[in-house]
DNA sequence: GGGTCGGCTAAGCGCCCGCTCAGCTTCGGC
DNA sequence: GCCGAAGCTGAGCGGGCGCTTAGCCGACCC
């Protein structure tokens, strides 16, 4: 019963790397829960509910629900710095790079948007330790976007006053998608992408 | 004990329509509690405590906890509506309206963050007949910038392709610095203000 | 085909939640 | 100086929470 590849891009399957499949389906019911109703508001209950099983069968496979979300947001967080990665280090202009970078992102924000809402938006529900480790994987998607911008900069392709503000603007304005992006709405996230990666080449003073 | 005028620019006191003085101390108490913890993870207990009142005294002022975040999100609402109207409507060409709604917009979400925060972040958890509501107001929200953008548009200021892409862009990147801004970071309110205020006129295509 | 073990469930423990209620205090009206 | 109303508290109810435990079931090993 496997699916098929989620994007003909050779994207992997989402969650692969959850196993076993109860642990999966326990971990993709827990991303639908915690997207529509918030990590506090949704119970261990719901969560085996929505994967057929009884509340008990979540802690075979997951010590608390805290961990269930702090796995989520390390696979997601892990998952939003390739996708970065990627465009911040593939071949020409930081140009071309920065609107690669935002129109990806943006497109996993709007596509992924359930996965996207968790794992940006609940990050205060993690305890100390898990939120330090997620809050030092954010430094690292700042990092990559910084870098294409001062890049640029130092190329005389961007006009940038305030570096780390406008890195920080432009972040705001790709995360906060997955707040707003409704799937039943007029845009895909091809479209947004698009929309964005040309707003954001405006905000550095690009061409 | 009355504490001063919010700003000098002739501000009304925060949460002045808020009477008693015991109920106002309490909704000042769950503005900051579902800030910091959200809605779902913050208790009534909680929120009397912080007033230094029982439990039971919030009963005395609101009928239920939800009744608490629908005021707090009403009076916020109302507050965020009246100052972009403020620009909105005030004088000068589109570009000069559009860079003082975003400054002001965003001077009030980072400047007064926890009630932003509650404001733009807990929607979900009200009910369906208080969530219309506040649904309704920002629909007036998006009405005036698209409003201005139009304007500009219309007099040649601005060069935007997708108006209504653009408007939720720039709504969107307002919003979120409630989500991101740190009171005891590098920057002021006034700052990312004008920061925020010069993006936006770059993403609009003025100047 | 008996033994072992991972996966799962039914039942339920202890706790804390939102909310209620009887009763106490304070205070203005007359 | 008594009365009723308003404001507030201490105690606690009913229920749902996260999580645990005892035990069942089927797959695999020899």
């Amino acid at each position: 019963m496997s699916t098929a590849q989620e994007t003909a891009g050779g994207e992997t399957e989402p969650w692969g790397e959850v196993t076993p499949d109860a642990a999966r389906r326990l971990l993709v019911a827990a991303v639908e829960a915690f997207a529509e109703r918030g990590y506090h508001a949704t119970t261990t209950r719901d969560i085996a509910g929505r994967a057929g099983m009884s509340p008990a069968a979540l802690y075979i496979h997951f010590r608390t629900k805290e961990e269930l979300l702090h796995r989520i947001s390390r696979i997601g967080h892990d998952k939003a710095l390739d996708i970065l990665r990627t465009a911040a280090r593939g071949e020409g202009s930081a140009t071309e790079r920065l609107a690669d970078a935002v129109s990806s992102f943006v497109r996993w924000h709007a596509g992924r948007r359930t996965t996207a809402r968790v794992v940006q938006y609940e990050l205060d529900a993690l305890g100390p330790e898990a939120r330090a480790e997620i809050v030092a994987l954010r430094r690292q998607v700042d990092a990559e976007v910084r870098g294409i911008v001062e890049d640029g900069v130092a190329a005389g392709e961007f006009d940038v006053r305030d570096v780390p503000g406008t890195t920080l603007a432009i972040l705001s304005l790709c995360v906060d998608v997955a707040r707003w992006f409704n799937v039943d709405g007029p845009r895909t996230p091809e479209e947004v992408g698009e929309l964005y990666a040309d707003l954001v080449l405006r905000m550095v003073g690009a061409g």
